[in-house]
DNA sequence: CCTACCGATCGGTAGG
DNA sequence: CCTACCGATCGGTAGG
């Protein structure tokens, strides 16, 4: 290990993307001048160049990051051993929390989803595009499984994925838009998930253990 | 009738309207100048100012407008006669069309609502809030009398009320973010509807004409 | 990592 | 509804 207590005195390149993720997500990509990044950082303005060619390049590198960190806080439920009722239920329950604990990491994304100029929005859709792919491919996999396996009643999988897709972004959506009206979501978790997976499959969950 | 062919002759005032939509919509609201919607319209930047107060006022209206459109597109089916599964199909549907139809008008609802600075943001957000909040009222009532009248189960109606509301925005999210991937969504309307329907209710819908 | 600076663009206004 | 204009701010660079 030849890091430099990473926990107690980060670079100045982590200062600067944290105050950057910070200011992007209260106000917004265009509200946010450079000037006003360099100032919580405590450099002068031209010093961030330094660290990014520039602004866009700035939040391209947050868009991946901010990826990394969703993919990282939430796949690893997926590939627990036992049926895919409890493991999309783990996944599913990751997703809140990070949510829950990242919030500003999640405004990134939603913000850069919705860039429209610059050529930071080609790479940016790319970046989601292959995201949302991977996703795809993934759920796709488990749910064939499922149904090979019998948890699932037989059928397209694409259907069942289409399903979960929507309400998984929805959960998260609600969740986003509005902290103080969400607290309904979470609070009826286990109520939420019953009628989800009895959509999915046509009958109720068959364990019932952690929520 | 003392309107000169609206059709034909659209005011300057709607074709301003028109113009920032389209605008907004495309390049966001800081992406796009005053002067960019003047040169659209026709006109000098400074006579804008003689039909609006400025750029926020602006996009004000252009909000309240979006949901009225939103409102009189989507409502109407809820009051139909008949249970609530055709009605909620109906409106569903109705959601849907309109995001197809209108793209543009989404577009503001959802830019407004990520508008980070500005007085235009807490008068956005009470808009949305009441909004919302009038959808929420509305859905409410509609749960319960299909409780009482035995269409569905026994239960709080703010569970089937929270599923809903996540599956619904959920599916204009999906239909939104990605046009070209969003084909799965339209073309498995009846699927989705179906798994949707058999969540909320522990049964399959009870009949089956239009999708 | 900083001081000093630049060209471009912005929303809005004066005055008619 | 227009011409002409203003102060402010922006991302980025020169040069060290």
């Amino acid at each position: 290990m030849n890091q430099r207590q990473p926990l107690d005195t980060p670079t100045t390149a982590e200062r600067l993307r944290q105050a950057a993720v910070e200011l992007f997500a209260e106000r917004g990509y265009d509200g946010t001048s450079m000037a006003d990044i360099a100032e919580r950082v405590g450099l002068a303005k031209a010093s961030l160049y330094n660290y990014y060619a520039g602004k866009e390049d700035l939040l391209v590198d947050l868009v991946e990051r901010s990826l990394a960190a969703w993919d990282a806080a939430t796949l690893p439920a997926l590939d627990l051993p036992g049926p895919l009722e409890r493991r999309a239920r783990l996944h599913f329950r990751a997703e809140l929390d990070f949510v829950a604990r990242e919030p500003y990491t999640i405004a990134i994304v939603n913000l850069a989803a919705s860039l429209v100029s610059g050529f930071a929005r080609a790479r940016v859709h790319e970046l989601l595009s292959a995201h949302r792919e991977a996703t795809f491919v993934r759920a796709r996999r488990h749910l064939a499984e499922a149904i090979a396996s019998g948890e699932l009643p037989p059928g397209d999988p694409d259907d069942l994925l289409v399903y979960a897709e929507v309400f998984f972004n929805g959960l998260v959506l609600s969740q986003m838009s509005s902290p103080q009206l969400a607290a309904p979501v979470v609070e009826r978790l286990p109520q939420l998930w019953q009628m989800f997976w009895r959509g999915l499959s046509g009958r109720p969950p068959r364990e019932s253990d952690d929520p």
